[in-house]
DNA sequence: TTATTAAGCTGTGAAGTCCAAAGTAACGGA
DNA sequence: TCCGTTACTTTGGACTTCACAGCTTAATAA
């Protein structure tokens, strides 16, 4: 993303929007990040359980680009049947708790309306 | 989006989660609404400006959706060349704080990185 | 002996989303 | 007469996400 130049001088105008931005505007990302934080360690039916809507292929894509990013670990057991758990980093321990009070929001929102 | 019963009793496990969240996990929402509630109000060329790697056509959707969402209003005035105005209501504006703390986080890391 | 079960994926073709680029509308100025 | 202005829509193609099937491996159940 390139630098415009802000009319602005609000430092809330974060016109240099980074990689991980992008990554939060994607379907589940929100969702994942916050189901790991409540959970502390989670396996991946667990993840599958709390949000259905989202197709197992999606969700390992989300996992692998949040890996990617930094944002959680990866911890695989060399067992039958297989165990793998995920867990927030430190990085996505301070994302989860900057994005409470809008998941808050959220929730206020959706029980108001019915 | 149905409730599954889930295992922890944190408050923070927002299992059901609103419309509201599924509009903000779509690209660039969260941006519009950043760029909005840092001018006050808006014409489409400034979001375009601030926002170039979104097309004109999703930039509108998005403008629809949040409309839709009622966090957004839109004023139209009848002149020529046309003019219209986007304005945070205060259900988008309450978003739009709630939102900083994240913004914050991801320029520190897009700064950080670099 | 064969079938079933478990968990965490990967692969598939179809459906949905997003893109860049061109087009639309309406009027004033050159 | 044609151009510039603004805020879009439209288009056809590329990229994402979908539901569903299949894969793995070892212990158990029939």
């Amino acid at each position: 993303m390139e630098g415009f130049d802000c009319a602005t001088d609000d430092p809330r105008c974060y016109c240099l929007l980074s990689d991980v931005l992008d990554l939060l505007g994607r379907k589940y990302v929100m969702d994942v990040v916050c189901v790991v934080a409540v959970h502390g360690t989670v396996r991946f039916g667990t993840l599958e359980d709390h949000i259905p809507e989202a197709s197992t292929s999606t969700l390992s894509a989300r996992l692998d680009a949040l890996e990617a990013a930094g944002l959680l670990t990866r911890e695989q057991y060399d067992e039958i049947p297989p165990r793998v758990e995920y867990e927030l980093t430190d990085d996505g321990a301070e994302l989860a708790e900057r994005l409470e009070p809008v998941l808050e929001w959220a929730q206020k929102r959706a029980t108001a309306e019915s």
